[in-house]
DNA sequence: CAGGATCCCGTTAGATACTG
DNA sequence: CAGTATCTAACGGGATCCTG
């Protein structure tokens, strides 16, 4: 793919290609899962260990019970986290990190440390553009 | 941040830290505004060098008129593109990364590795999973 | 405790038509 | 060529109430 492209430095061509693929599909297809609004908090959050149900609620202030479990559905669903269910009463659920799960940490990690160095200088330039009108 | 936590390695700490924040509403401002349908493939196709809209257009299949421009708005207004307007009739219009946008380029990039590499286990847990119910 | 079921609303984005 | 305007459907996500 790609390869009718000229003068592109060898870095270019690799950087363009790796995102663009097939116009974009297969990437956005995961991205689509990743990026919504709870999924990489509730990741990060899980990177600790072993957590339950409500022990995510507490740590991740503003989800909904709803949304996180529909997050929690999709994880496991996408095999990045396990869902271990105990039989007891009152039940017990607890949730962890698969390895592809784990994986996802250093890339989300990068991005993260990307948004919180521009994140000065992209509120600076939004606010100077809208002064402008 | 986070200094009451314990029993975590500093390698975990940093992870979560890093990526959890005040909650995740610092990492998700910016993250929502990368984070949509087009964004990261329009500054991937930028990463050629300076482009024109018709270009633009051509290059990323499926993208509309309408979201290519608002799209491209948003980038200008956060300044991560810039937009140069030639007095001319047609008019030209023409499009390139700031340095704030091309810095943006090698994160993504370890995203999109992620995704490829991890796109067929996805898949695969995906299938698994719904021929399950 | 760990959700499931509903209702409702704002935003996102596609389609189409028109313009300086 | 490079947009703007308008309408609409779809989806994400919050609030609330209910349950094994």
């Amino acid at each position: 793919m790609c390869l009718t492209d000229k003068e592109l430095s060898p870095v270019d061509y690799e950087h363009t290609c790796m995102i663009r693929g097939d116009g974009g599909r297969a990437l956005r297809r995961i991205l689509d899962q990743i990026c919504n609004k709870w999924t990489l908090l509730v990741v990060a959050t899980l990177d600790q260990g072993t957590l339950r149900f409500t022990d995510l609620h507490h740590q991740i202030p503003g989800i909904s019970q709803r949304m996180l479990t529909l997050t929690l559905r999709n994880l496991e669903r996408d095999g990045l986290i396990t869902r271990t269910v105990h039989a007891e009463v009152p039940p017990r659920v607890e949730y962890a990190l698969t390895a592809t799960g784990k994986s996802l940490i250093p890339p989300a990690l990068s991005l993260a440390k990307w948004a919180i160095t521009h994140a000065p200088g992209i509120e600076a330039a939004r606010e100077a553009h809208t002064q402008k009108n």
